[in-house]
DNA sequence: AGTGAAGTGTTGACTAACGAACATCTGAAT
DNA sequence: ATTCAGATGTTCGTTAGTCAACACTTCACT
């Protein structure tokens, strides 16, 4: 038996709504029949789900990750033994993620709300690149923890520079400065042992 | 009792879903499990509502020349006492309606599908024009039916224009365009006696 | 001719979402 | 301090939409 359909459109539509406010009042101003009027919903729908506004940011914070780890793990699914040497920067999706909740990302990044945000980003970042540092067999004298950081930290620099700047750039010319940064910046004679570690989006 | 809204949530998917794939296929080609499925919809949902596609197409098509019509009439709601040179270009609502259904005009004017629907357009142009030429004194030697069929028509061959040049319009500066042709191209001396005949949208 | 994949039309049991109504609670205006 | 409009949290009966399953048709391909 499927899931209901009707939960998802729901809550989507509650999500919308809410990050639709969030663009426009503080979030603790933002009441629950202001958000079940935009969503075109019962209120009584809204409790079947939530029991408050915070619980369905703590949702959709939860989707918005998910989304990120999918999306960053996207190229993974079609190659093995990968090398960035072979990556196209249209296999690359986390810039795609982030322009899909492009509303959100602005609302958090130039505002003050909901600062925790950002380090659970830069925390899932970091886990993903430690991940697949895992399966590659290690460098001399780099600690892991310390380049996942890195990889992950830098990553986020590049995402935080495209929200600020109103997103002058689209997802794929994003992916491309990505892989020129990876590719270039990195002495020639150690691409090939450094390009396993940088395995972004 | 208010109605049910997720009536009106699932038989807008349904037409939003008609108009997406008219855009790709021919109207005859597209299936009832093609609509639900861009719909997300449970084909039962569809058969409840609808016997056939061509059902579905005539409701949407009732929709849109309803629209037409309040759209028309939207001026009318706040003056009275109507006179074109008072008229502001932003309280002529007729493009936004052409706007707000887009995709559906430019596949209607474009091709050669359903070559009834520019008649039904035209025929309920010229009924709107009419109705206003009802409330006023008769011009001396100028049939209605003539005059309000000009109107009607010299409104159509606007939008017609409008939808073949991609809309490189916006609503508004279509509204001035019509609004300054109404003004200008009459006999400086005979724009009050006109004036009245030209309550277009 | 015959096979099979895909669309059609319908049914039945189930449930999410619906409107309406209720008793609170809140907070800004008086 | 009082008022009162608006938000909250909850309940109840109803219904639109859900999935799954069915028999049937269509038609392209073998």
């Amino acid at each position: 038996m499927k899931k209901d359909r009707r939960i998802d459109k729901s809550k989507n539509a509650l999500k919308e709504a809410l990050i639709c406010l969030m663009n426009e009042k503080e979030f603790k101003s933002i009441t629950i029949t202001e958000i079940v009027h935009l969503a075109n919903l019962n209120r009584g729908t809204f409790y079947k789900h939530y029991p408050t506004q915070e619980e369905l940011l703590n949702e959709l914070i939860e989707d918005i990750l998910n989304d990120l780890i999918d999306s960053y793990r996207e190229p993974y699914k079609t190659m093995k033994n990968f090398e960035v040497g072979k990556m196209s920067s249209s296999s690359i999706k986390i810039f795609d993620h982030v322009e899909r909740y492009s509303r959100f990302y602005t609302i958090i990044i130039n505002s003050n709300v909901l600062p925790g945000f950002q380090n659970r980003v830069c925390q899932v970042l970091k886990e993903l690149v430690q991940h697949d540092l895992a399966a590659v067999k290690p460098e001399a004298n780099i600690d892991r923890s310390l380049l996942s950081s890195y990889n992950a930290y830098a990553l986020f620099g590049l995402i935080i520079e495209w929200v600020n700047g109103g997103y002058k750039f689209t997802p794929h010319q994003m992916a491309e400065q990505l892989l020129n940064i990876i590719l270039y910046q990195t002495p020639r004679e150690s691409i090939e042992a450094v390009a396993d570690t940088n395995k972004l989006s």
